[in-house]
DNA sequence: GCATCATCTTA
DNA sequence: GTAAGATGATGCG
C-alpha cells in the first residue's frame, strides 16, 4: 500500500531522473554507497519554521512596523544549521499558495486551515530574499509542497551517495527517515533518526505511510479509517507489517478495527496517496545549482540591505566578523565531524562574547536614563516610586562577594526603556561628577521606608544578593514571608530558572541575549577584565550610570515577558512566588546567619594532618627510591606502574594512568596503602580544615556560604564559598569535622533529615505495591528489599545481601545500568542483570516507571517533579548514543531528585513559619536535611516542632500554596540534637 | 593568569 | 548509574 502519489498535474518529467524508478520509497532505499564522512546534504523545511517561530516567538516589530518574528526565527534555524554542519549542499523548500494535487484529490484536504494570518505572509517575502542572500538554494514549485520537494531531493540525495539530514518538526516526514537520512527540529532540538522513529511512534519509517494511512491525521484533512487511532494502528503493522498484508488477512483480524477496515478498505488508496511524500518530482532545476554559494562577498550587500531594513543589529554587527555563516564557512572544504563540532563551539563562544566596542555608541538614546545628582531630582524619583506597585531594585557595590561588597550605586526602573542611577560612593580620581554625588546615608534614609513597604512590589535580578547589600545598611528588603502581600514581586533569575532549569546559566546578559535579542554592556566592558579590573567604584559615573540604568531597563523588561509566561502557567507561576521566592529569603536569612566554628579545634587538626602527612610523604620516597610529588596522579602513576613495575594500570581517556581510589585499593603495594592514607588527609587539609579556617569571619568565627538557587538542572540547591553539603561523614577521620561545627553557648545543634525520601518518592511515582507496603509498615527498606528478591524473612537477610540491595535500590534512583551495577558490586555483568531481573520480578511497577519515565521524556521532552516543575531533558534524542543514554538515566533520576528538592523547600517555608527565631536558627540545607541551631533547654521542643512540620509538609504547606498531593507512603523524618553536627546527625 | 583534568567529598 | 564543588597539577598563552 505504498503507492505513490503519481498525478499528471505534477511537474513530473521522468526523463530528469532517468534512472529511477517511480516507486520510491525513501525509508527502504539501499545506502551502502552513502559516504557519512562527508558533510549531510541539509534539506529545510521553511514552512514548517516559519509557522512555527511564528506563533512561538513573542511578536517583533521594526520601527517601521514590519513583524519579524518568523523571519528571525527562521533565520536562526539555519545559522544553526550552517554552524553545526559546515554543509556543502544545501536548499530551503517553501510551499507555494497554489492548490496541489492533493487538493484535488480530496476537498476535505488542509480544508480546516484558516487562512494566514497577514502579519504572517507579509513576513515571506523577506525571508525569500534572506535565504538567498545566504547563498543558500531555495525551491518553491507550484502545485507541490515542501515535503515534496524535500522528498525528491532526499532520494535524489541518498541516491548520489549523500547522507541527508531533514530540518523539520513535522512528523509526517517521518516516512523518509533512514539509516541515511533523519530529522532534526532545530527549533525544538529534538533530532529523530531510525531508532527516533520506532521509539516515537512505535513502527519502523518504512511503515509511516501505512501508519498515516490508517490513523489519518486530522489537521491535514486525511480522514484515516474510523475506529484506528496511534495504538490500533501501531498494533496492526507490527503483526502484519504492510496495510497490503492487514487486508489479506482480515479474517484474522480481532476487534472492532476488522469490521471497519472491511468497510473503508475502499478509502485507503485515497488516504495512502494524501499520506505519501512525493519522491520524484521534477524540480526543474539543475541538481549542481543545489550548493551553498561559499563566495564570502556574493551576497553580503544584499545580507546587510536586509539586516538592516530588519533592523537585525546583532546580525548586521557579526556579519563583520570572520566567523558569521555567511562568510565563507563552506570554503574549508569537507570538515570531518569531530572538526565541525569544535568549530561550532569555537563560534558559539565567539558569538557569546561578541563585545561591544565602544560603550559611548551603545547608549541608545531613545531610552531615557538618567544619572540622579541633585535633590529635586532625586525628589521625583521617590515620588515615582512611591506611586508604583511594583519597581525594578538593583544595586551597583565594589565586590561580587556578598560579604563584602559595598554600595556604590543604586539603579531603579517603574517601566520599560526607563531608568535611573543614583550614584553614591564612587572615587575615580578626576571624574568631575564624583563631588556631585548626593550624601549615601541620606539617601538610603528616604528610600528605607519604600524598600520595606510590603505593599510595594520588588522586581530585581538576583534579589537575595541585593538584599544582602541593603541589609548591610539596616535596610530590610525581605520583609517576613507570613504577612507579606505583595514583597519581592519578581525575581527574573528564579522566574528563568523555574521555566527551564536545563538553562545553564540564567544570569542578566544571559536572559537579555535570549529573550529580548539584546547585547548588554558587560561588567568587563566598564570595569576592564583580569588583573587590570577595577571595582565598580572606580568607573567612572557616566559610564557607570549607563551600565547600572541598562540593568534596571533589562530587568524590567524581563519582568513583563516572564510576567506574560507565567500568566499562561498557573503552576510555573505558583513556582515561583509560592516555592522558589520564599525559599530565597530563608536562605538570605541562613547565608546572614552563618555557623559557628571552633576554630582552635580545626587548626589543631590542621597540624596533626600536616605531621602525618609529612610522616608519609617520607616513607613514599623510601619505598619509591626517590622523590616526587605525591599529589600528582602524573607522577604516582609512572612511578608505580613503569618505573615499580606494578601490575594492572589503566588509563585514563588523556592517556595517563588512572590512580584513582578504586584502582588502587586493587593494588597490593606499600606505596599504595601509602597513597591512600596520604591523599585522604591532603584532602581533608586543603578542602576542609585549612579552607574553614580561611573562610570564617574573624571576629564572630562563624561561617558563611553562598546558596545557588538557579544552577542545578533539579531544582536541587548548591553551596559554594564554602561548599558546606560536602562536608565529610563516612570515615572517622572525616567526622572529625564535622565536630569543628558547634552551637554558641547554651545553645545546640539541631539537625532533621528526611529518611530515604528518593526511594518513597519511587515508591509514590511508581505506585509499586512491594515498595509502599514495605514502608508503610516501617522496615528496614534495604533488608526488606533484599528478602523481597531472595524470597527470605527479613530475619534472615545477611549483611551482603543487605549491602547488595541497598546498592540496587540507588542503582534505581540513577536509572542503573547492569554494566554500573556490576562496577559498584565488583561482579561480573551477567551476575548484574540477573540481580537487577530478580529485582524488577518482584517490583514490576518500578520497572514500568522506568519505562514510563523514559518514553514520557521522548514524547515531551521534559519529565515533571512532584509539585510540576518541569524538568527538561534536552538531550534525550541525541545522535551520540552514550549522551542519549545519559538523558535516560537523568529523566529517570529528574523527577525523584527535583521531587525530594521540591519537598525540602517547601519544609524550609513551613519550618521558617513556625520556628521560635529568638529560640532557633536554620543555618543549613543539605539536600534532605535541614541543620538549626537551638537553645539547649528548649531543643527537645522544637525538635518536635521541627519533625512534625517536615513530616506534614504536603498536606499543609503545599495544600495552602495549591498543591494537590496524595502521597503514597508516610515522609519520614529523624531528628538529633548534639553540641556539635557530627553527635546532632 | 586561566582552563582542563583527575581526584575526592557530599546527598 | 544521578546531582553538585574544591583542590592541586598540568599545559597553554
Amino acid at each position: 500500500m505504498t503507492d505513490n502519489a503519481h498525478n499528471s498535474h505534477l511537474p513530473i518529467n521522468p526523463d530528469t531522473v532517468p534512472s529511477f524508478e517511480t516507486m520510491t520509497n525513501v525509508a527502504t532505499m539501499d545506502t551502502s554507497h552513502v559516504n557519512k564522512d562527508t558533510p549531510p546534504f541539509i534539506l529545510v523545511d521553511g514552512s514548517y519554521y516559519l509557522f512555527r517561530t511564528y506563533h512561538a516567538l513573542p511578536k517583533m516589530m521594526t520601527t517601521t512596523g514590519q513583524h519579524t518574528n518568523a523571519i528571525r526565527g527562521t533565520l536562526n534555524a539555519l545559522l544553526k544549521l550552517m554552524r553545526r554542519y559546515h554543509p556543502t549542499h544545501m536548499a530551503v523548500c517553501f510551499d507555494t499558495r497554489a492548490p496541489t494535487f492533493r487538493h484535488q484529490l480530496s476537498a476535505d484536504y488542509k480544508a480546516s486551515r484558516p487562512p494566514m494570518d497577514i502579519e504572517l505572509s507579509q513576513q515571506i517575502p523577506y525571508l525569500h530574499r534572506l535565504v538567498t542572500a545566504l547563498g543558500i538554494p531555495l525551491l518553491r514549485i507550484e502545485g507541490a509542497e515542501a515535503d515534496d520537494i524535500i522528498g525528491t531531493l532526499a532520494y535524489r540525495a541518498v541516491a548520489e551517495g549523500h547522507h541527508v539530514v531533514i530540518s523539520t518538526g513535522d512528523k509526517d516526514m517521518a516516512q523518509l527517515v533512514n539509516d541515511c537520512v533523519i530529522l532534526e527540529d532545530s527549533f525544538t532540538g529534538k533530532i529523530t533518526d531510525s531508532q527516533g522513529v520506532v521509539d516515537k511512534f512505535g513502527i519502523n519509517p518504512e511503515q509511516m505511510i501505512d501508519f498515516l494511512t490508517l490513523m489519518g491525521d486530522s489537521s491535514d484533512g486525511i480522514k484515516g479509517v474510523p475506529g484506528i487511532g496511534k495504538k490500533t494502528a501501531q498494533d496492526l503493522l507490527n503483526k502484519y507489517g504492510t496495510i497490503d498484508n492487514i487486508l489479506q488477512n482480515l479474517a484474522d483480524v480481532k476487534g472492532r478495527g476488522a469490521k471497519s477496515l472491511a468497510e473503508h478498505a475502499g478509502d485507503i488508496p485515497l488516504n495512502a496517496q494524501l499520506a505519501t511524500i512525493v519522491t520524484d518530482l521534477d524540480i526543474g532545476q539543475d541538481w549542481s545549482d543545489l550548493q551553498l554559494n561559499t563566495d564570502p562577498c556574493a551576497h553580503v550587500d544584499e545580507l546587510r540591505a536586509l539586516y538592516s531594513e530588519l533592523e537585525f543589529k546583532n546580525e548586521l554587527a557579526s556579519l563583520d566578523h570572520p566567523n558569521h555563516p555567511a562568510n565563507g564557512q563552506g570554503s574549508k572544504g569537507v570538515a570531518a565531524s569531530q572538526a565541525a563540532t569544535e568549530a561550532q563551539a569555537q563560534i558559539e563562544k565567539s558569538l557569546q562574547s561578541t563585545k561591544i566596542d565602544n560603550i559611548k555608541n551603545s547608549k541608545n538614546h531613545d531610552k531615557a536614563w538618567h544619572t540622579i545628582l541633585d535633590m529635586p531630582a532625586f525628589d521625583s524619583l521617590i515620588e515615582q516610586l512611591e506611586n508604583s506597585a511594583h519597581f525594578v531594585i538593583d544595586t551597583e557595590t565594589t565586590s561580587v562577594h556578598w560579604r563584602q561588597a559595598e554600595l556604590v550605586g543604586l539603579s531603579f526602573a517603574t517601566q520599560a526603556h526607563e531608568a535611573y542611577y543614583i550614584p553614591l560612593a564612587h572615587s575615580l580620581e578626576g571624574d568631575a561628577l564624583t563631588t556631585k554625588q548626593l550624601d549615601r546615608d541620606t539617601i538610603l534614609s528616604r528610600l528605607k521606608p519604600i524598600l520595606e513597604n510590603p505593599n510595594i512590589g520588588k522586581i530585581g535580578q538576583h534579589l537575595k544578593y541585593d538584599a544582602h547589600i541593603l541589609s548591610r545598611y539596616d535596610i530590610d528588603l525581605l520583609g517576613s514571608i507570613h504577612d507579606k502581600p505583595n514583597n519581592w514581586a519578581m525575581d527574573t533569575m528564579l522566574a528563568s530558572y523555574v521555566i527551564n532549569a536545563a538553562i545553564t546559566r540564567h544570569g542578566m546578559d544571559d536572559l537579555a541575549r535570549h529573550y529580548l535579542q539584546t547585547q548588554t554592556i558587560s561588567f568587563e566592558d566598564v570595569a576592564g577584565k583580569g588583573a587590570k579590573q577595577v571595582s565598580f567604584d572606580q568607573v567612572a559615573i557616566d559610564i557607570a550610570s549607563d551600565y547600572a540604568c541598562e540593568d534596571a531597563d533589562i530587568t524590567y523588561q524581563l519582568f513583563k515577558i516572564f510576567n506574560q509566561k507565567l500568566a499562561n502557567d498557573d503552576n510555573n507561576q505558583k513556582l515561583l512566588h509560592e516555592l522558589e521566592i520564599p525559599t530565597a529569603e530563608i536562605l538570605c536569612q541562613m547565608e546572614a546567619e552563618g555557623i559557628l566554628i571552633k576554630r582552635p579545634f580545626l587548626n589543631e587538626l590542621s597540624k596533626r594532618f600536616d605531621e602525618e602527612i609529612i610522616v608519609l610523604e617520607q616513607r613514599a620516597y623510601e619505598v619509591a627510591g626517590e622523590e616526587f610529588n605525591l599529589a600528582s596522579p602524573k607522577q604516582l602513576g609512572e612511578m608505580l606502574f613503569d618505573k615499580l613495575g606494578v601490575i594492572g594500570g589503566k588509563k585514563t581517556k588523556t592517556g595517563q594512568y588512572s590512580t584513582g581510589e578504586a584502582v588502587l585499593s586493587k593494588i597490593d603495594h606499600p606505596l599504595v596503602d601509602i597513597v591512600l592514607e596520604y591523599r585522604s588527609l591532603a584532602k581533608l587539609k586543603n578542602t576542609y580544615t585549612d579552607a574553614l579556617d580561611n573562610v570564617a569571619d574573624p571576629i564572630t568565627n562563624r561561617v558563611h556560604t553562598s546558596y545557588h538557587q538557579a544552577l542545578t538542572s533539579t531544582g536541587r540547591l548548591s553551596s559554594t564559598d564554602p561548599n558546606l553539603q560536602n562536608i565529610p561523614i563516612r570515615t572517622a577521620t572525616g567526622r572529625l569535622i564535622r565536630q569543628a561545627f558547634i552551637a554558641p553557648e547554651g545553645r545546640v545543634i539541631l539537625a532533621a533529615d528526611y529518611s530515604q525520601i528518593e526511594l518513597r518518592l519511587m515508591a509514590h511515582f511508581s505506585g509499586d505495591e512491594n515498595l509502599t507496603r514495605a514502608f508503610n509498615e516501617g522496615l528496614d527498606i534495604h533488608t526488606a528489599t533484599a528478602a523481597e528478591v531472595l524470597g527470605k524473612t527479613v530475619e534472615e537477610v545477611t549483611p551482603t545481601e543487605r549491602r547488595n540491595a541497598k546498592a540496587i535500590n540507588f542503582g534505581l534512583l540513577y536509572g542503573m545500568s547492569a554494566f554500573g551495577l556490576a562496577k559498584q558490586l565488583q561482579m561480573s555483568r551477567g551476575e548484574a542483570q540477573d540481580y537487577i531481573n530478580m529485582y524488577f520480578n518482584r517490583y514490576p511497577s518500578v520497572k514500568e516507571y522506568m519505562i514510563n519515565t523514559r518514553a514520557s521524556a521522548y514524547d515531551k521532552g521534559y519529565v515533571e517533579t512532584i509539585l510540576g516543575r518541569k524538568l527538561y531533558t534536552p538531550d534525550i534524542n541525541n545522535s551520540n548514543r552514550m549522551v542519549k543514554q545519559a538523558a535516560e538515566r537523568a529523566a529517570i533520576n529528574a523527577p525523584l531528585q527535583g521531587s525530594a528538592a521540591d519537598i525540602i523547600k517547601l519544609a524550609m517555608i513551613a519550618v521558617d513559619k513556625v520556628l521560635p527565631k529568638a529560640q532557633a536558627k536554620m543555618l543549613l540545607q543539605v539536600h534532605d536535611e535541614l541543620v538549626f541551631e537551638v537553645d539547649a533547654d528548649k531543643a527537645a521542643d522544637i525538635s518536635k516542632l521541627i519533625k512534625n512540620a517536615m513530616q506534614e509538609v504536603l498536606s499543609t504547606t503545599a495544600v495552602a500554596s495549591g498543591w494537590q498531593v496524595d502521597f503514597a507512603v508516610p515522609l519520614l523524618v529523624e531528628t538529633d540534637i548534639g553540641s556539635n553536627w557530627d553527635e546532632a546527625h
